[in-house]
DNA sequence: AGCGCGGTTGTTACGTTGTATCATTTCCCT
DNA sequence: AGGGAAATGATACAACGTAACAACCGCGCT
């Protein structure tokens, strides 16, 4: 798959070939590996991609109803596990909601920056970052399995 | 305040004097501060502090009522804004639950190993660690206030 | 064609986690 | 004693998440 333009959460940019490149990834990432991206799971998919910002299980479900109408909490939670087993989407653990990986294929657990002014979360990937995660935990002997990264604060453009 | 001896949550130690030493760590931070540790917010602490282990609000309410009748949902969770408010506990996010802090006084965002196997967790405090999320933050202008570090796996005792 | 099977979705009900709101008590200060 | 801020009591509800079983659907097999 095309690696995608490092695109920020806060710098406006085409959101709409935003969300279809996303879609693209995860249709080739799906088929490349037998794993169907069903149109209920593509729908949701397209849901959380809506924007930059983190999205509820329950707003997803909303959305979701308009056209689905027999959605039900279970209907959105499965997709969503779907998608974050298959590395799309990432649970943002600090506001039990959900967002875009940027980074589809290469399973991670991600970093994250969230503003609490405007909610634009973006996901960053650094590896000094990474490597000292490692090494604590190595320091400890512990053998890590998914890392939580949430940094809150306020983004470049609120914080000004 | 007496600086509390490295305890790691994976070795034994003598668990009644660790219960002991936060709660009076805790009684002198509030009486340094002016804030009132009533015998509510402290029993709350004690039951927090039972194990090393992140304890979930209802369950701390479950502990709580056996003793105090009139206990509910908000009693505790007013009892957790406080402790957290004062750097006494942490919430570990992605678990929903609370745990003892080790390092009272200095308000800050912990860092936490969280054993899947055994749930025992433990803050670790890696100014490395610390660096390198800062750094991070920086590099995209971020403006930081509350950093989520939560790395689980298996503990050095259980990932033998 | 009919059958069986695994994966997906439908459906109902419920469990867990967290809050809003207002009443009441407590306790200090003057 | 009275007034006010902080803390707690009490009721109700909102938000987040899951268990369990039924129904459906595509596909390979005979």
């Amino acid at each position: 798959m095309a690696a995608r333009a490092a695109v920020h959460a806060h710098t406006s940019h085409n959101h709409r070939a935003c969300i279809e490149d996303a879609l693209a990834t995860a249709r080739a990432l799906c088929a490349e590996r037998g794993v169907q991206l069903t149109p209920l799971r593509e729908k949701v998919l397209q849901i959380v991609w809506k924007s930059h910002k983190p999205v509820g299980a329950y707003e997803v479900l909303d959305e979701l109803a308009q056209t689905h109408k027999s959605a039900r909490p279970p209907t959105v939670y499965r997709a969503l596990d779907f998608l974050m087993a298959e590395g799309l989407i990432h649970k943002i653990e600090s506001l039990n909601a959900y967002l875009g990986c940027i980074e589809a294929g290469a399973p991670h657990s991600g970093q994250f920056l969230i503003c609490r002014q405007c909610g634009a979360t973006e996901e960053i990937v650094d590896a000094k970052l990474e490597a000292a995660l490692a090494a604590a935990a190595a320091r400890a002997h512990f053998r890590p399995e998914r890392k939580v990264v949430e940094i809150s604060g306020l983004c470049a453009r609120c914080g000004k």
